[in-house]
RNA sequence: GCAGGGGUGGCAGAGCGGUCAAAUGCACCAGACUGUAAAUCUGGCGUCCUUGUGACUACACAGGUCCAAAUCCUGUCCCCUGCA
């Protein structure tokens, strides 16, 4: 490799205090797009999953190739997961053989049928080896429609695993001062707004660099929770980033940065431009999607979107994108990829001044 | 020429007397996706309408048998495989 990254390209001290879209490259890569090709996009940060990088690579052998900035070459941010929302999607949906209990999870991995046991001290153990700057604690996550009874449980655990987390960041890391990581934690309580409001200030008494909204952030319908996500940030200090974590579509951030989140992730972004879905200001509607698939764009010369300056804009039309995609052309779905990652940040550039003229 | 096999919806390919407007896959049309087990998943896909245990037209073509035929019989036209 001629281009070995050395450090952080940005301050960390400055991460969430503007807004900022980190993308999802889960497993150490956004989907079907190059680094070189993120770096095109001016994306800042990457979000990245403990528990994917625990079954998939390891984080034993991340540490030993040098953490995930050299592993991916990408001097962004990187913001760890700590597999919290894959512990309750995986388990308590019983898609995995495994088990919550008071002190983290044990489950089995599909891929080579390896037990692994994730703690609130293990997920800060294997987000440092993966040497990512921010860090998530351990969360006790549930469906959207939990039970009251669950939603105390869930947010009793999520306190004690918060705690412990931040103690063990603390005593055996040395926290920020030694390792200039940022740690964040994260609010559940499902639609309980007092459930909400309890976990929220909880949290705030230990003392974290920022606050994540967790849980699931759209209901049955499809529509965003804003009354759970302004509970959370009305009871969340204003010096603190606040993350609206998995959300979502652009009309979705909006709403979000108004109630005072501002940082962003979703697998939206990369997944819907796999499966066909585009963003373009060519669309007036809303939402900004345009579905490339559809037969309308079998013979439309012009760029997936007039405004854009991304590579696949500039050298290619919606037609050239919906015959690709129909013939199941990787390139193409990069390129569409590659789209998709720049409209989200020419978006979440917009939205501030979108803000001021509202 | 003789012997055998076959012609089914856009394509491939099931079905071989009634429950068949016809399995399945592909293609096509539309939709979904929100801290990624997702290059995935869901619908629709003969025509018509009053959208229904609805009407009509359909399984190479033309006849026939039967209460009933994509399925059985006869003829015609194509296609494939062996042998001359």
């Amino acid at each position: 490799m001629s281009k070995i990254i050395e450090k952080l390209k940005y301050n960390i001290e400055d991460f969430g205090k503007t807004q900022i879209f980190l993308p999802d490259a889960t497993r150490g890569a956004v989907r079907f797009v190059t680094t070189e090709q993120l770096k095109s996009t001016q994306t800042k940060g990457v979000v990245i999953n403990t528990l994917h990088l625990l079954i998939n690579i390891g984080p034993e052998k991340i540490m030993e190739l040098g953490g995930m900035h050299r592993f991916m070459n990408w001097d962004g941010y990187i913001l760890s997961d700590s597999g919290g929302f894959q512990v309750f999607s995986l388990l308590h949906s019983k898609k995995w053989q495994g088990k919550v209990d008071k002190d983290g999870a044990t489950f089995r991995a599909p891929i080579d049928g390896t037990v692994h046991r994730l703690t609130p001290e293990s997920s800060i153990d294997i987000q440092i080896a993966l040497d990512s700057d921010v860090l998530v604690v351990l969360d006790d996550c549930r469906s959207a429609d939990v039970t009251r009874s669950d939603a105390e449980l869930s947010v009793d655990r999520t306190l004690q695993w918060a705690y412990r987390a931040k103690n063990h960041f603390e005593k055996k890391y040395g926290g920020f001062a030694k390792t200039k990581k940022l740690i964040s934690a994260v609010v559940q309580g499902g639609s309980y707004d007092d459930l909400r409001i309890k976990c929220a200030q909880e949290l705030v008494k230990i003392g974290f660099d920022g606050y994540n909204f967790g849980g699931f952030v759209v209901d049955e319908k499809g529509e965003l929770v804003k009354d759970q996500l302004n509970v959370v940030a009305e009871n969340t200090p204003a010096d603190r980033f606040k993350y609206a974590m998995g959300i979502g579509k652009p009309e979705d951030i909006l709403e979000a940065y108004r109630l005072g989140y501002n940082v962003f992730d979703t697998v939206l972004v990369t997944r819907n431009a796999r499966h066909g879905t585009l963003y373009s200001f060519d669309k007036e509607d809303e939402n900004y999607a345009l579905r490339i698939k559809n037969s309308r764009y079998n013979k439309d010369l012009s760029p997936i979107d007039s405004t854009c300056d991304c590579d696949a804009c500039k050298n290619y039309s919606r037609a050239y994108f919906h015959n690709m995609l129909k013939s199941n052309e990787a390139s193409a779905v990069s390129l569409m990829s590659v789209h998709n990652l720049r409209f989200y940040q020419r978006w979440i550039e917009k939205i501030s001044e979108m803000e001021m003229k509202a």
